[in-house]
DNA sequence: TGGTTCACG
DNA sequence: GACGTACGTGAACCAG
């Protein structure tokens, strides 16, 4: 295919149209270079699935015309061309076949956008180019090329990187998303090297997205090095047999020939044969009628609008004639509203998991099979089998896994065909408390199914075979279910650990949402199932139509999931964060949950008693100071009392309206002598103790186990941390004597105790790390007093002449720095104006200049990439973060700092997590972990084990990360916690 | 359901 | 100079 008849620029254009450069005009005319094909995925991703009138979808079309008319409006480009891809093989694949071989098909609902994409091009006059046996990015080259050489300049509007090594001096590169020039300095940045030599260094590194194998092992960092040191590719390859390193030497010797290859495959043909000559490539007013017809037939209102606005305000009547064609500049109009492409350079970046590439075809239709007899299992667990893949998901009367009853499995192979095979379930008219096997004379018998041993005896194989992976969401819970049935599911993988990975921060990891979000599907409601409130049933009484329904869905959405997912993890070379410490948290998480912890209901109830008695005591005489009775408990109610009516200072309101009354008001009015302030202070911690911990706590213990279990959310956080639910014990009381006491009630079983092993200043001392603070590293080295030694650094005091007080502010604003910090939050930390605490804030910089620089290198990452990295690869997305709201942004802004401190610890203790395990069963040790407390872990050790446990568990922690600064872990035991630290 | 408060790291 | 604040969580309670 050479020229698309929609284009048509040859029979348009007329030999006026290069008048200007004849004319020998002395500024050269600047050629713009659109990569169309680069761009149809860019805008598909960008923008939410839309249909036009005919239901034919559109999204990328609407992304693709709101470009053009920016690039057309803002740009007043003279000269474009918008060059596609022709086919998906080239000349490249002639020579290894492999080329982007790995590159899926288009998604369903963009393929019908390709043709009408170029219709849109066509609709608004420009070229559109494409040439078969090449890529876009030849005729790129060579347009470039030849542009080049006649002196002008030329912009290639791309964001594929492949493009970069066409910068030179008066070639440059456009991001049009985000609107950044590329020229030599910016590819050398991103490079190492110059922009010629960028294909060395990509010809060593390889292209996992193009499939350029490259020699393995080596990536852009030492391919750069290698280069500028050896001067380009060939010589190297040549001298290879002089490198130092052994391993790299090999490498580049075994695999030199690869490298010739991937230089082939990388290097663009800047020779190609043109399909319209260079100075044909002209913008022409584009026929409004024609344009404004075509936009009404997509249905893009909005642009017609900005189309008509525009024109009414050049003066150009949209009923009158087009304007000659040899108009030199683009009339197209501008659009100073925000379309929906201009905003995405304001919103955070294209959301990685935005799926790319129709990964799974999405089938038309389902295909959900009702699993009642052993044959039909069986022939279902031959096509796992030969899948390799099975998607697995439980469904159970409860959603506590140490107490949930099994009541089905559901299971799919392959995208829109699943199987439920239900187990327990029962005659949705069984009276209530005749279920569970016991014929009492009047209760239906259940449908038919498999019995439950006979159908787990023959999964079990399955769910154990290492050469079977399976999946499923949120795959902990089936993980605990299973193995309360004495099956330990291996190998797993876990679409919600995988989502979360990809978008931790960006938004929620549910099934429903994921499902939605990358395949446009919503799915059957669990409460359209069992209904909800009192009438709620249990989903063993659902029928077993429906059943199946719910079920083999959520198996069927959980495999279709995965692949997608699956998919754009590698894309986004988070496989490894994935593998090494997520997926492998889930059975260690898992074990923690089932294991629960020792509560002592006694000490509790005790607790509460005496919580009880004290708070009526206080109550009475809290109502005693008030002009009249309230309810303490009603922040309103106290707020009225005490401002109203009582006309004390020092109050404000939120912006509900209502009196502030948190403790630090309430801690201001009783430094005045105010008393019922001080009374409700009192009443109000102990009403939290009894209603939050002692009480619930105690109601929290599970009657089978005696213990309580807590469970881990390991996709909750925006920052990579766990969080704990149901109950959380990761808030436990510690802070007052009084609150310490409710951590008595968590104890060791008779013969054990509890070990708990934490981090000491952990978030400090990667502060040091990360940010390269020289003076931090060396007293953490050196084990000084981290607080003291800032203390005297920024205040210029000695250490031996340090005061507490002083060593206070300096702690106040080292923890400041993790939270980025502002002189508000440190003055009021401090009880400093904002002002003061401003100036404390400057002297510390002054005194650790990498910090400043460091946070400020932070904040430029995430506003250009919309998220920020953890030590450990972790991307958390910082929402807001370009937000226009000084305000706004700032909140983002100190996101962004503490993100990856607070991040990277979470990291760091779940790698130690995994790791925990397989020490201690090395040592012979039978510690059990309990609870992770995110710079904590708490066991439950044998007595006799305690110190050779607390040895181990030491040095895993400490040697988790392999930074520069030592972490230090610190371990203490006891009968209970609050004697264990 | 949203706002407030407060428990933890 | 305005914006409205320390970062990350979850649970209980009140009030509408």
């Amino acid at each position: 295919m050479t020229a698309p008849d929609t284009a048509a620029p040859e029979t348009a254009a007329t030999p006026s149209d290069s008048r200007s450069l004849e004319a020998g005009n002395t500024s050269p005319e600047a050629l713009y270079l659109v990569d169309g094909s680069g761009f149809i995925f860019r805008a598909y991703h960008a923008l939410p699935p839309l249909n036009r009138p005919d239901g034919t979808p559109v999204n990328a079309v609407l992304g693709f015309t709101n470009m053009l008319m920016k690039l057309l409006a803002e740009l007043k480009a003279e000269a474009v061309a918008v060059i596609f891809d022709a086919k998906r093989l080239n000349f490249r694949n002639e020579f290894y076949p492999d080329y982007k071989a790995n590159r899926p098909e288009p998604p369903e609902d963009l393929r019908p956008q390709f043709a009408i994409i170029r219709e849109a091009v066509d609709a608004f006059c420009l070229p559109c180019l494409e040439l078969e046996g090449y890529e876009a990015d030849d005729l790129i080259a060579t347009y470039a090329r030849m542009a080049s050489e006649q002196g002008r300049p030329v912009t290639i509007v791309s964001s594929d990187k492949d493009l970069m090594q066409l910068v030179r001096d008066g070639v440059r590169l456009m991001d049009p998303m985000k609107g950044r020039l590329i020229g030599p300095e910016e590819v050398a940045e991103k490079f190492g090297v110059p922009p010629e030599k960028v294909v060395d260094v990509q010809a060593l590194a390889g292209d996992s997205v193009d499939n350029v194998p490259g020699v393995p092992g080596i990536g852009v960092k030492t391919a750069a090095q290698l280069i500028t040191d050896y001067g380009d590719l060939e010589t190297l390859l040549e001298r290879a047999g002089e490198i130092k390193q052994a391993g790299r030497r090999q490498k580049l010797l075994e695999n030199a020939e690869l490298a010739r290859i991937s230089k082939r495959l990388v290097r663009l043909d800047d020779k190609v044969p043109v399909p319209v000559p260079l100075d044909r490539l002209r913008v022409r007013e584009p026929d409004h009628h024609k344009l404004i017809d075509w936009l009404k037939v997509q249905g893009f209102r909005s642009v017609i609008h900005k189309v008509e606005a525009e024109l009414a305000a050049d003066g150009t009547l949209v009923d009158g004639a087009a304007p000659a064609p040899a108009a030199p500049a683009a009339r197209a109009p501008r659009t100073d509203a925000r379309t929906a492409l201009d905003s995405r350079s304001y919103a955070p970046a294209p959301a990685p998991e935005a799926r790319g590439d129709g990964v799974v075809p999405q089938p038309d239709r389902v295909e959900y099979e009702l699993v009642q007899d052993l044959d039909a299992l069986d022939r279902w667990i031959e096509r796992a089998r030969e899948a390799g893949t099975v998607a697995v998901d439980t469904e159970t009367d409860g959603l506590t896994p140490v107490s949930a009853g099994l009541v089905g499995v559901s299971l799919s192979v392959e995208p829109g065909r699943a199987c439920y095979i239900p187990l327990q379930h029962i005659d949705p008219a069984t009276p209530r408390g005749a279920a569970g096997g016991l014929d009492l004379g009047g209760a239906p018998p259940p449908p038919p199914q498999i019995a439950l041993a006979d159908a787990l005896a023959r999964l079990k194989p399955l769910l154990e075979d290492p050469a079977v992976l399976k999946v499923g969401q949120n795959v902990k819970f089936d993980w605990q279910i299973f193995a309360r049935h004495g099956i330990a599911m291996a190998p797993i993988d876990d679409t919600m650990l995988i989502s979360y990975v990809l978008g931790t921060g960006l938004h929620g990891h549910g099934m429903d949402e994921l499902a939605l979000r990358h395949l446009g599907h919503t799915t059957i409601k669990y409460d359209e199932v069992t209904g909800t409130g009192k009438s709620r049933i249990t989903f063993d009484r659902v029928p077993l139509d429906k059943a199946r329904d719910y079920a083999a869905e959520d198996a069927d959405i959980t495999l279709r999931l995965h692949r997608v997912l699956k998919h754009d993890l590698v894309r986004q070379h988070m496989v490894t964060l994935y593998e090494t410490i997520e997926r492998p948290l889930v059975p260690v998480v898992a074990r923690m949950e089932s294991r629960g912890v020792l509560v002592d209901r006694a000490v509790l109830r005790q607790m509460s008693s005496d919580f009880a008695q004290r708070m009526l005591e206080m109550e009475a005489e809290i109502q005693k100071l008030a002009p009249r009775a309230f309810n303490v408990g009603s922040p309103k109610q106290l707020g009225e009392i005490l401002f109203d009516e009582m006309k004390l200072p020092g109050g404000s309101k939120g912006k509900s309206g209502a009196w502030g009354t948190d403790s630090g008001v309430l801690e201001g009015l009783a430094e005045q002598g105010v008393e019922i302030a001080q009374k409700v202070l009192d009443w109000r911690q102990l009403s939290k103790l009894k209603s939050t911990y002692t009480d619930a706590l105690a109601e929290q213990i599970d009657a089978r186990t005696g213990r309580v279990h807590t469970s881990f959310a390991l996709a909750a956080t925006a920052t990579g941390r766990l969080s704990s639910t149901d109950p959380n014990l990761q808030n436990i009381p510690i802070r007052t004597e009084e609150g310490r006491k409710i951590r008595r009630a968590f104890v060791a079983r008779p013969g054990h105790l509890l070990l708990s092993v934490d981090y000491s200043q952990i978030e400090l001392r990667l502060v040091a790390e990360m940010a390269g603070v020289p003076a931090l590293r060396r007293a953490f080295h050196d084990g000084i007093d981290i607080h003291a030694m800032t203390a005297s650094q920024v205040f210029g005091v000695p250490l031996d002449q340090m005061t507490s007080e002083i060593r206070r502010k300096a702690k106040a604003i080292n923890f400041g720095i993790i939270y980025g910090i502002s002189g508000f939050g440190l003055g009021r930390q401090l009880g400093i104006t904002p002002g003061e605490a401003g100036a404390f804030i400057k002297q510390y910089f002054e005194r650790f200049p990498e910090l400043q620089t460091y946070m400020e290198t932070t904040k430029a990452f995430a506003r250009e990439h919309g998220y920020v990295t953890t030590l450990l690869g972790r991307r958390c997305w910082i929402q807001g973060i370009r937000e226009k709201a000084p305000a706004r942004r700032a909140y983002a802004e100190r996101q962004a700092i503490n993100a990856p401190i607070q991040g990277t610890a979470a990291d760091i203790i779940k790698r130690a997590m995994a790791r925990i395990e397989p020490a201690l069963a090395a040592a012979k040790l039978d510690a059990a972990m309990l609870l992770q407390v995110h710079d904590e872990l708490l066991f439950e050790v044998p007595e006799a084990q305690v110190e050779e446990t607390a040895a181990v568990v030491r040095s895993v922690m400490e040697g988790a990360a392999g930074l520069g600064v030592p972490l230090v872990a610190e371990a203490g035991w006891a009968g209970n916690w609050a004697e264990a630290h």
